[in-house]
RNA sequence: GGCGGCGUAGCUCAGAGGCAGAGCAAGCGGCUCAUAAUCGCUGUGUCGGUGGUUCGAGUCCACCCGCCGCUACCA
């Protein structure tokens, strides 16, 4: 019985450069697995690399290298960007380890034995480039040339076995009829019904013209090509073919996530493959946007690319992963800039909470030798607590609905609330005032316990940033044991804690 | 060619029949606990264009312009 939140992220191609397009999916999937780990569900969340393909093999031809010692050395390059960016996957696949290979055996096996002939073999006719050893679709031609070297393609026919697509357009309109939330947001959706309805066309799914890649069971001189080697991690991963109580558990996934440009792929090959073997389609496949720079694709040929060290470095891990969920709509494409950063990383982290928490453990220094002090029972909170039950409320309907940035923006609602609160009581006036002292001792209770709902709000988006909160309010319960909604409920904070002011939460940053 | 999306304040965007909005940036004022911070006040914008429906149109309809996505086909 599935019991098990599933979230995914593709598998990345380990020939390539991480760049913040990619760190942009791992990012949303961290955020959406915290986000549920903090509402006490039991979650997978899965990356990995995709280390097959004759693009690899070439590669370590090249360094002169075997390709299992070429994705060795590349696959790590991978894993350190997701180490550096706080990305707390469950599990990590790579498409050459063994287990995925059994699991591309057994699917493959089955809907080769399913009775419907939905694998057969046929004639793959392309137009190929000697040079590159590839195949072009006519659209990525130059003129009638090959892109790359410039050079005429020529019509090419091998032998491949084909997967049956072309038979699943009913039950794929079918599927999608009953499950409108299956593909996300609706404009995706509304492209992929169009595709289906559009009539669709089978497609190769083996090669014999290079070897780095899983043999078919029934026929070894074929390696498997890309979709059903690279899309199946989802269910190796789960246990398929290998466990099936685990697969039971946690199949379907909950929400594929990618960006927009390999939504076919997740949205009509993969939930027909399935259905080919038998298997249930995954929940959700969501299509997020491009990450725009100046206006435009990231690409290699305008080294327009960025690595997400670049902006690490400077903006450290918290801020990275807090600017680009609440910059960008999710789902929409966005633009990144370097002003835009800096404006967003002063105005909401420096200048917004950061300064709240300097400000409030200030005056707790001052008046109360650092101790958090009582609330006195007579109101002096004001709103906030109906304040932060609203921000709550809000907050999690909207990553109920894959709004990410409207979620964390819900949050700073509650920071602006607070900052407008501690002018209109002066603490720091009424503390001066030794008749006043429980007065200001609530004010500032409240304002801390503020703090510390905001902790647990932003821990799924920012884990480093909340747990130095956390810390710096000296809060003894470790903030990873925090469940919403009960963390969220306001007097929680205990009096007589013991706060430590520290270093500024996020120091501002000039340009 | 077909289907779809977008075009709203300097910037990023929300609003989908009823007095043009938010955040940021900018200006002025307050406060001085705080990271030159924070709080308050300040927006006359051909809502891409034209024409229409309506008592009333960013909002609905038609056409047009400019971007973009998916898809088809020709070469």
């Amino acid at each position: 019985m599935k019991d098990t939140f599933y979230v995914t992220t593709p598998i990345y191609y380990p020939n390539d450069v991480p760049h913040i397009g990619h760190a942009y999916t791992s990012v949303a999937a961290d955020i959406i697995a915290r986000y549920h780990r903090l509402r006490g569900e039991r979650v997978f969340h899965l990356t990995g690399t995709d280390e097959h393909g004759l693009k690899l093999q070439r590669a370590a031809e090249a360094a002169g290298v075997d390709p299992r010692t070429w994705v060795d050395r590349m696959e790590p390059r991978w894993r350190e960007v997701w180490s550096r960016l706080d990305i707390a996957y469950d599990d990590y696949i790579r498409t050459t380890e063994p287990r995925h290979e059994a699991a591309v055996a057994q699917l493959l096996q089955a809907v080769y034995e399913n009775g419907r002939d939905d694998i057969y073999p046929g004639i793959y006719e392309g137009l190929y480039c000697v040079s590159c050893e590839l195949y072009y679709g006519e659209s990525d031609l130059e003129g009638g040339n090959c892109p790359i070297h410039g050079r005429p393609v020529e019509l090419l026919r091998e032998e491949n076995y084909f997967f049956r697509l072309s038979a699943y357009r009913d039950r794929l309109l079918e599927h999608y009829e009953h499950h409108p939330e299956a593909v996300q947001p609706e404009v995706r959706r509304n492209e992929v019904l169009s595709v289906i309805r559009g009539g669709l066309q089978d497609f190769s799914i083996s090669r014999t013209s290079f070897h780095w890649g899983i043999p078919l069971p029934w026929d070894p001189r074929h390696v498997c090509y890309v979709w059903f080697d690279a899309l199946t991690n989802y269910i190796t991963a789960a246990g398929y073919g290998s466990d099936p109580e685990r697969f039971g558990r946690m199949w379907p996934a909950d929400v594929h996530l990618m960006a927009k440009d390999i939504l076919r792929q997740h949205a009509v090959y993969w939930p027909a493959m399935l259905m080919a073997a038998g298997v249930e389609p995954a929940r959700q496949v969501w299509a997020h946007g491009y990450l725009l720079v100046g206006g435009e694709k990231m690409s290699k040929t305008k080294l327009t690319g960025i690595h997400p060290f670049e902006l690490i470095d400077h903006f450290g891990v918290d801020s990275y992963r807090y600017y680009f969920m609440r910059e960008i709509q999710f789902g929409q494409d966005g633009n990144f800039s370097w002003e835009s950063m800096v404006e967003r990383h002063n105005a909401d982290l420096a200048n917004g909470l950061g300064n709240l928490l300097s400000r409030v453990l200030a005056m707790l220094a001052a008046s109360f030798e650092g101790r958090v002090p009582p609330p006195d029972g007579t109101g002096a909170e004001g709103d906030l607590p109906a304040v932060a039950a609203d921000v709550l409320g809000r907050y999690e309907g909207h990553f109920g609905r894959m709004e990410l940035s409207s979620a964390v923006g819900a949050a700073w609602d509650l920071v602006g609330r607070v900052n407008q609160y501690l002018v209109e009581r002066e603490p720091w006036k009424v503390a001066r005032d030794p008749a006043r002292q429980e007065e200001a001792g609530a004010v500032l209770y409240a304002a801390a316990e503020a703090l510390r709902i905001l902790a647990v709000l932003i821990s799924p988006v920012m884990p480093g940033a909340a747990a130095r909160v956390w810390e710096q309010l000296g809060i003894a319960a470790p903030l990873g044991a925090q469940r919403l909604p009960e963390a969220a409920a306001w007097g929680g904070l205990a009096p007589g804690t013991v706060t430590r002011r520290g270093e500024a939460l996020f120091p501002r940053i000039d340009a």
